[in-house]
RNA sequence: GGCCCCAUCGUCUAGAGGCCUAGGACACCGGCUUUUCAUGCCGGCAACGCGGGUUCGAGUCCCGCUGGGGUCACCA
């Protein structure tokens, strides 16, 4: 794999947490460059400066890299076309800004945002559609000057070509945009930034782009990108608009979602990429699984790495339409690759859960994580796995019993578990090792004396030490929490036994 | 609403005119395994949106309709 010239971007904006959908492009772009021995660039767009929020350039970072994207130019890598923020390439902008009103491609605007807010409540009330009309005359640069100066809103637009504009599209083919639909739009802001389009078009070009992957949602801008690389003499790059992901009701992925969860009270979907990290999800499962959202290697292939999806990548199985998110199928793919990775990979994916999720495991016990590990097996995330092993992490008073576990595995049958609880506690006070198949070896010669099944003691054990019927294997259980703590629960079950039987 | 994109099981998709009585995966349903939960194994249900063409032959090509989506900012 040589450098062969191809170079794509990812283009992302300060604006929080990195978006599954902007994960998807990026991924697909990361593919696409390393299945063809290109470049990856990574370009940040903060040209709005209102948007900008604190910390998210080292977020997005994490989890780009968390997902196992590196770049291979860009912030924290460094390039020779650089800089790599917009917001350290004003000159640059600039410059062709100066070129395009010199040529009579770009004139100054006049209009206020209220003006134009105005004209287009206005057109709504009237005919419906708002189009900027070119003014005639166009106020001269002089004139532009005098008003910026004197500290009018003064935007610079494109003047856009009196023709259609054909987008050539290595998914979707030839889109051809009707004159009539195109307006001069804005480059230039009135505080002299760059709008998007402009400063998308002068970076792509200086940093040598010859791909654009990207959403579906620039399928529109994409003429107004083509118009101004004509006008400047640019080369096109190829387009390949990517389908947009949607929840499985069709509604978009919003943060907003994640806001109305947390009023109502429920589960916040996930929604960025972080947002599935510290759910508990792996990097190797959630990159296999967007991979597969608008592409598809065939062959019914499904479960690969990232290293096996970038010797099959290819743009042209790109498929157009949207997809659905469907996170049942995401958690089945985490099951797999759960069962599949190795303990070491494994053990290293849950120390960062433990860390980015906040969770009660603790992230520096290697031996403890990697026993837990090994006794949930069949976990379908890392979350399976702290509520499994909750019981360890609460104080013995804290336990709190579910009514149904109770009834089910102590109250029944005039308290038959309990019974089982009363007698069993003897052996295990005396227990003389206290180790897993200490454990086993107890239990099973105590079913043997009650002539009873496994069930029948495990399950009361169970509740009595988690107040679940939920735990990992009922040895490895009692083990794990020691003879002590134990003990401690069983005789706090027994004495509870009264208002647990009448609750 | 204008313009643009899209259209195979509930979902992600395979299918590039005859290999299709449409394949895989998830979900769902049933069964088995099991000390709980989960895992695992076996089986089942389930789709070419509609209407016209083209063709000996259409899920595959064309047109229309319908449906879904995107976009119409001094946001990106």
């Amino acid at each position: 794999m040589s450098d062969n010239g191809i170079r794509v971007r990812f283009a992302p904006s300060p604006t929080g947490y990195l978006h599954i959908g902007g994960a998807r492009t990026a991924l697909f772009n990361w593919l696409f460059a390393r299945r063809h021995g290109g470049r990856l660039v990574l370009r940040i767009e903060d040209t709005d400066r209102n948007r900008h929020i604190g910390d998210s350039l080292e977020k997005i970072f994490a989890d780009l890299r968390w997902l196992g994207l590196e770049w291979d130019e860009g912030p924290e890598h460094g390039g020779e076309f650089g800089p790599y923020a917009q917001s350290e390439r004003l000159k640059m902008y600039q410059q062709h800004l100066d070129a395009l009103l010199e040529s009579g491609s770009a004139y100054y605007a006049l209009e206020s945002p209220e003006q134009l807010a105005a004209m287009r409540e206005q057109a709504k009330t009237e005919k419906g559609e708002f189009k900027y009309q070119r003014p005639d005359p166009l106020p001269t640069p002089e004139q532009g000057r005098q008003a910026r100066e004197a500290g009018e809103h003064v935007t610079v637009r494109f003047k856009m070509p009196d023709r259609d504009i054909v987008v050539r599209d290595a998914v979707l083919g030839e889109v051809c945009i009707p004159r009539a639909e195109l307006e001069d739009f804005v480059i230039q802001k009135s505080d002299g930034w760059p709008t998007y389009h402009f400063a998308c078009v002068v970076d792509d070009e200086l940093m040598g782009i010859t791909h654009v992957l990207r959403g579906q949602e620039h399928l529109m801008n994409t003429p107004k990108h083509v118009a101004i690389q004509e006008s400047l003499g640019f080369r096109t790059p190829v387009y390949a608009h990517l389908s947009i992901i949607f929840n499985p009701d069709g509604s978009k992925m919003s943060k907003r979602d994640k806001e109305k969860a947390a009023k109502k009270g429920i589960a916040p979907p996930e929604i960025d990429v972080h947002d599935f990290r510290r759910n508990g999800y792996l990097p190797e499962a959630l990159s296999n699984f967007i991979s597969l959202l608008g592409w598809s290697p065939g062959e019914d292939r499904e479960q690969m790495t990232l290293e096996e999806t970038t010797a099959l990548f290819s743009l042209d199985r790109v498929n157009p339409s949207n997809a659905k998110f469907d996170r049942d199928k995401l958690v089945a793919f985490n099951t797999d690759w759960a069962a599949r990775l190795s303990p070491d990979r494994l053990l290293a994916a849950l120390k960062d859960f433990a860390t980015v999720a906040n969770s009660p495991l603790t992230a520096d016990d290697d031996q403890t994580l990697a026993y837990l590990l090994r006794i949930c097996k069949g976990f379908r995330t890392f979350r399976d796995i702290e509520t499994k092993t909750n019981f360890l992490f609460i104080k013995d008073e804290a336990i709190e019993f579910d009514p149904k576990a109770v009834k089910k595995a102590l109250a029944k049958n005039d308290g038959a578990g309990f019974g089982m609880l009363e007698r069993v506690l003897g052996a295990l006070q005396s227990a003389e090792d206290w180790t897993a198949t200490a454990m086993e070896g107890l239990v099973t010669r105590f079913c043997e004396s009650e002539d009873v099944k496994l069930g029948a003691i495990a399950q009361p054990l169970r509740v009595a030490v988690t107040g679940t019927m939920v735990s990992p294997p009922i040895y490895d259980t009692l083990a794990l929490l020691g003879r002590d703590r134990t003990i401690n629960r069983i005789k706090r079950t027994l004495t509870m036994r009264e208002s647990l039987t009448t609750q």
